[in-house]
RNA sequence: GCCGCGUUCGUCUAGGGGUCUAGGACGCCGCCCUUUCACGGCGGUAGCACGGGUUCGAAUCCCGUACGCGGUACCA
């Protein structure tokens, strides 16, 4: 016999998933996964308004990706099955009637327009929101009002009709969520609550408890959006004569201006705000799912890189945060860093091609520096690029698995992003078009040229299996002490022709990759363009 | 407006009456390593929102204020 615990992810396909919706499934597959539970995926399509044909793929897609994958769900389906609310649609009826015999809820008849109409009457600046609750709702054209004979002819005649929940009148109601501890509500405070819609589908409201009982969901764990709505949930499972589950509203993932992370927000902000946008970026989801984990939770020591097995293994409830955590990109930046650097030269050559078969090579229009201040700004590089199609040529480096895995073990230390090996990385791949002015202007000095005459001229009668890192350092040395001057001298115009750059990977590791030929062929061209200007 | 929830370094957090001259991490700054940069190592910067209580003792408990956030839909 499992164990009783069950939980859901239950959300709407309005649009792409989320990161808080993303955390938001986290927090239950972690919990699930801690109790020996299960993790229901429901889908809540109750608004055909706002419907998003490929919302679905992308939830799941982007659960898959981030190692949340559901017990239980529309493409793996339990016992507890359909899980579309859409497919559900005539249990929802079926309940809301049973409320309605038992005069816990109502018919209502109104038109949007006589509601709106009782509102605007009832409207004054210190209550800008009237409800629709004990005192209006006697005015209003609905089942407590009209006779028994007009409604059941209203009901005859098929006209658009919703059914309304009967809020209590003087009541108080508590319940225990196991963030925040006790809460409760004055039901004057409610309003009454549709349950069916015009459409015949049921809101939110009623289309949860019911599946969270039908589906014997133990804990509601949801963001703190809902707070507010539980006590209809509450007063719903009261009226049904079930249990409540275990309540938990998860504190909010904020934006770092303030206020809660909306879609707008973050592209004003320049944060990515959809789960996609990171697989397409390549994040590593270990990196995004342990950054989220923190964001309102911690394992109570001072662990903060954790596998998704230790995060399952620490998790609990009650270590779960109360405030709002602002969403800090930096961070997540390092946990990317680290998760990067864990993974072998071998695992991230094929991403890195994988990438770039995809999406393509970046080419930077202007505003090229890498150097400089540049390293304040964590996203900066990102805006003005364009994806053009490779070269036959490139193509064939980059299905060159030995030269990029190469390429990774030089960059590995230096990168965020797995697309940041395209960047400073630059040079593997094409020869620089030009030469970063900051490190021109303090390396490439008069004497240069000849300088690096006298290497080249020690290069061209190096063999070109020869053509390794020690030996080309060795030939460098040489040349400062005949030539009598600082490493620096030479080896910084070297690196500025070959990489076009200030600073970079191991320079001799580089040339060794690049080759005898390119090598050269790159600190000619240099001269040339460098020493005339 | 009303209702609800919250408030520890810039950010994420630990801490739940004495062990707190408040710990860790990111960021930032400095030093070391490296004749580049980065990684790494070491060090530094910075915080209990405010005011009242309770107590021998409060970041921790209570009240109030301020501020923030959420909700106030036939959206979820």
């Amino acid at each position: 016999m499992s164990s009783r615990i069950r939980v859901r992810f239950a959300p709407s396909p309005t649009g792409l998933l989320h990161i808080g919706g993303l955390r938001t499934a986290l927090y239950n597959y972690l919990f699930a996964k801690k109790e020996g539970g299960t993790f229901v995926l429901r889908i809540e399509d109750t608004d055909q308004k706002r419907y998003v044909k490929d919302a679905e793929d992308d939830i799941l897609q982007s659960l898959t990706w981030a190692g949340i994958v559901p017990d239980e769900g529309p493409g793996n389906p339990g016992e507890y099955g359909p899980y579309r609310q859409s497919e559900r649609k005539e249990r929802y009826l079926k309940y809301a009637e049973q409320l309605v015999d038992a005069g816990y809820a109502y018919y209502a008849f109104d038109t949007p327009e006589e509601i709106e109409h009782m509102k605007e009457h009832l409207r004054t600046p210190e209550n800008p929101t009237p409800k629709y609750e004990i005192q209006s709702r006697m005015t209003m054209r609905n089942s407590l009002t009209l006779s028994d004979e007009e409604i059941s002819r209203l009901l005859s005649e098929k006209k658009e009709y919703v059914i309304r929940l009967k809020i209590p009148d003087g009541e108080r109601i508590h319940f225990e969520d196991a963030v925040r501890g006790p809460v409760s509500f004055e039901s004057e405070m409610l309003d009454d609550q549709v349950l069916i819609k015009a459409d015949g589908m049921p809101t939110y409201h009623l289309a949860n408890v019911v599946d969270d009982h039908e589906m014997k969901i133990s804990h509601v764990i949801r963001g703190e959006e809902w707070l507010s709505s539980a006590p209809k949930h509450i007063l719903l499972y009261t009226y049904f004569g079930w249990d409540a589950p275990e309540m938990a509203h998860l504190p909010l993932i904020m934006s770092p201006s303030g206020g809660k992370l909306s879609k707008r927000k973050a592209e004003k902000e320049g944060i990515p705000i959809n789960t996609k946008d990171y697989r397409e970026q390549f994040y590593e989801p270990e990196a995004l799912v342990n950054f989220l984990a923190l964001l309102g939770w911690s394992p109570g020591d001072d662990r903060e890189l954790l596998s998704m097995k230790e995060m399952v293994e620490s998790f609990s409830l009650d270590r779960i945060g109360k405030s709002g955590a602002i969403f800090d990109h930096a961070k997540l930046l390092w946990f990317n860093e680290h998760y990067i650097r864990a993974k072998s030269d071998a695992e991230l050559a094929k991403e890195l091609q994988a990438y770039v078969k995809e999406v393509g090579i970046p080419h930077k229009q202007d505003d090229n520096d890498g150097l400089g201040d540049g390293s304040a700004e964590p996203d900066a590089g990102e805006g003005n690029i364009s994806w053009p199609s490779l070269t036959e040529e490139q193509k064939k480096i980059f299905t060159d698995t030995k030269y990029m895995e190469t390429v990774v073990r030089l960059l590995k230390e230096r990168v965020s992003r797995l697309p940041d090996f395209l960047d400073s990385g630059s040079f593997f791949f094409e020869a620089p078009a030009e030469y970063d002015a900051k490190a021109v202007k303090k390396g490439w000095k008069e004497a240069t040229p000849s300088l690096l005459q006298a290497y080249t001229s020690q290069l061209d009668i190096v063999e070109e299996e020869e053509f390794k890192a020690p030996l080309l350092k060795t030939r460098l040395k040489e040349v400062i002490e005949k030539e009598n001057v600082g490493m620096g001298k030479l080896m910084m115009p070297v690196r500025i022709a070959v990489t076009g750059l200030g600073s970079g990977p191991d320079l001799f590791e580089s040339m060794e990759l690049l080759g005898k030929e390119e090598v050269l062929r790159r600190i000619h061209t240099a001269i040339e363009k460098l020493s005339g200007s």
